[in-house]
DNA sequence: CATTAATGTTAGCGCTTACTTACATTTTTA
DNA sequence: TAAAAATGTAAGTAAGCGCTAACATTAATG
């Protein structure tokens, strides 16, 4: 049945994420997925395997092919603020899986480097085309694009991780638009005092 | 013997960052530290009282406690280089406890909070003070200061683990204090294209 | 130098783990 | 409905693990 398959890879993302490749047990895996630990060796010859195909099965995904265009219709923060609302989504439907990138990359440092590329190469290479194109639109300032993103996208991802892996009574931070809100101005403006960006909107409340 | 205790403990440190607390076993820390397995449990009660007297003898670190006055008397720009360098620094310099702390949230949530209070919290309240000074002075825009650092020390953060954990043959962007200026123009000016701010003065090379 | 403390050596216990064998039972398929 | 494929049950194997016991040896101490 392909259903059984599918229930031992699910229970399998679940316990490696939990407890880690040595701390989750195939007894468990099994106990887990609803079926016996037998039928888990029937379908993945060991654990290794089981665990590499579980990361093949769950690691790739497209997500914002045509993202691009809708950008270029938006203004500079819009689009900023949408690439990181996405960005920060991606990462949380993506939580196991990212959990299981730090706990065992001494074990598969290959497997690690490619679920990071599939995870982050992309949505860097989309943001810092975006990033080319507006600044030979005069748009923006001249920086490195690449750089740029990953500088971007790392503000979020410390964030994302502090918020899931770290921090425990969701504090102050919880406030998910408001952080995107106030990192895209900082990135956008920069925070040295100058002429115009005020920008004191919508900072509390109303609007 | 005083040594021998250290030994085991730096061993230790070693080979539960590279193979998680579960993947070291005591008989190779032992074998490590150049000690019997049987000395390291009279030392030790248990493999898991070694872990936890491990991280306890790392993971304390005052290391920038007068920085404050020292950032004044800088320019915005070379202070938060400052910052940045140190911060990196200190990563570096605590590479393995790390590596431990992204492979062990599972098993000890506490401990692995309590370090990275210890790695991040000091310096990021450090930056947050610095801001509010600066904008108490007008220099700066308004923004919240823990947010501010949050942000700044993520987009290192992140780099950080990205070159040590992910990138392998040390690529493009191995070039340290090109990328701290790189972000830290970025923080200080924003990317959106306005007056002043082409700044094309160091970069590349001369000065 | 004699006593005590620290370490080494060897062997092993009890437990858990990944994985297997043999056979019964269910489910799917033709 | 009969053959075939998938799953379950139960028992067990071999290996590795954390940890201990008994005794010998070395190093520090007074």
């Amino acid at each position: 049945m392909r259903d059984t398959r599918d229930k031992i890879l699910d229970a399998s993302l679940a316990l490696f994420s939990k407890k880690g490749f040595l701390g989750a047990t195939t007894k468990e895996i099994a106990k887990k997925a609803g079926v016996a630990e037998l039928t888990l060796f029937r379908h993945f010859s060991s654990k290794e395997r089981l665990f590499e195909e579980m990361i093949a099965s769950h690691s790739f995904l497209p997500a914002l092919k045509g993202l691009l265009p809708e950008l270029k219709e938006l203004s500079y923060r819009d689009a900023l603020a949408q690439i990181a609302g996405r960005f920060l989504n991606r990462l949380s439907e993506r939580r196991d899986l990212i959990k299981i990138m730090h706990s065992e990359i001494h074990l598969y440092p290959a497997k690690v480097r490619e679920i990071q590329q599939n995870l982050v190469g992309e949505i860097v290479k989309t943001l810092a085309s975006y990033f080319r194109g507006m600044q030979e639109g005069g748009l923006l300032k001249e920086f490195d694009p690449e750089l740029g993103a990953r500088a971007f996208l790392g503000m979020f991802f410390q964030y994302f991780t502090n918020q899931e892996f770290v921090v425990e009574s969701k504090q102050k931070f919880e406030n998910r638009d408001a952080v995107i809100r106030e990192y895209v101005n900082i990135f956008v403006s920069g925070t040295e005092a100058g002429k115009s960006n005020n920008w004191s909107g919508s900072r509390d409340g109303v609007i």
